[in-house]
DNA sequence: TTTAAAAAAGATACAGATGTCCTTAATGGG
DNA sequence: CCCATTAAGGACATCTGTATCTTTTTTAAA
């Protein structure tokens, strides 16, 4: 019912640097920690991860750090749930109470699969650049409220 | 997406023991950690925790063991996730932006709190014996499957 | 009352997610 | 080339959910 701390970071991460990208081109994680007061290094693992994926690009040495690329406001949620969270939590039975598949469906397998799928549409609908659309003033403040 | 392997034991044992009931009025933890391939002593925590919330009745010594008691079968599968999961759940920014409330709403919050209704619908709506009655055949086979 | 059976309770162990620290590699400027 | 800066990478620490083991308490039957 809810991501994971990781993918929360993740997300701010991204959004931070997009919301900065007029100002600088490049964001250091340093900063990005400072400012969504999340743990460091700890945001560095996740940022290397981002950038892996392709969601985001880096520079090492001086006046280096993340920047924006071409992929990066079109990319679903979904790609950096997988990064973070994985997909397991969508084929494992709510209930388990067995393998979760549609040929042996345990009592509730039929609502929660079409919840999941509203889920799923959720995060592979929206991008990053559609969260900073709706939302773009309120961003900033909130960013470091968790 | 998915509830901890704690719900799963819990309501897996609770099932067991409701299924026994009319061969059986009494069923022993080892039974119920044999038949569902489940740890002994931690199911037996668990179990424990849902007599404390009076969604089974239990008895010490010879002969003893779990047993349905009035509230049993119309427990709803919320107050399984209660002792098991808790429901912050429900009350976390799935984007961990911020503190979730529909007076500062997250760009996805709408759509999410509509989703996270749903679940929560489902859960307080099915009871205990809502699942029996449904998958009455299959259970005992599925029941050891994950 | 004694004994054995079973849940309850407590102590400890393990694993994965999270978090910290230190070292290494890459890069731009002098 | 040399140096400072910054991401990347690896080793280790912590915390929480999960799991195991031992001891205590309760209960039924003999
Ligand atoms: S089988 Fe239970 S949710 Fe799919
Ligand atoms: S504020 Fe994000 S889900 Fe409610």
């Amino acid at each position: 019912m809810v991501c994971s701390k990781s993918f929360g970071y993740a997300l701010r991460g991204v959004l931070y640097v997009a919301l900065m990208s007029d100002q600088k081109p490049r964001v250091q994680v340093e900063e990005i920690a400072e400012k969504l007061s999340v743990p460091k290094h700890y945001l560095g693992k996740i940022m290397k991860q981002v950038v892996k994926e392709g969601i985001l690009s880096s520079t090492k040495g001086p006046y280096g750090g993340f920047s924006l690329n071409e992929k990066t406001l079109s990319s679903p949620l979904l790609s950096i749930l997988r990064i973070t969270d994985g997909f397991e939590q969508f084929n494992t039975c709510v209930l388990r109470l067995r393998k979760c598949n549609s040929s042996r469906p345990c009592p509730l397998h039929d609502q929660i699969e079409a919840n999941r799928k509203a889920w799923m549409q959720i995060f592979s609908k929206t991008s990053i650049g559609d969260l900073l659309n709706k939302d773009e003033v309120s961003f900033l403040e909130g960013l470091a409220t968790i």
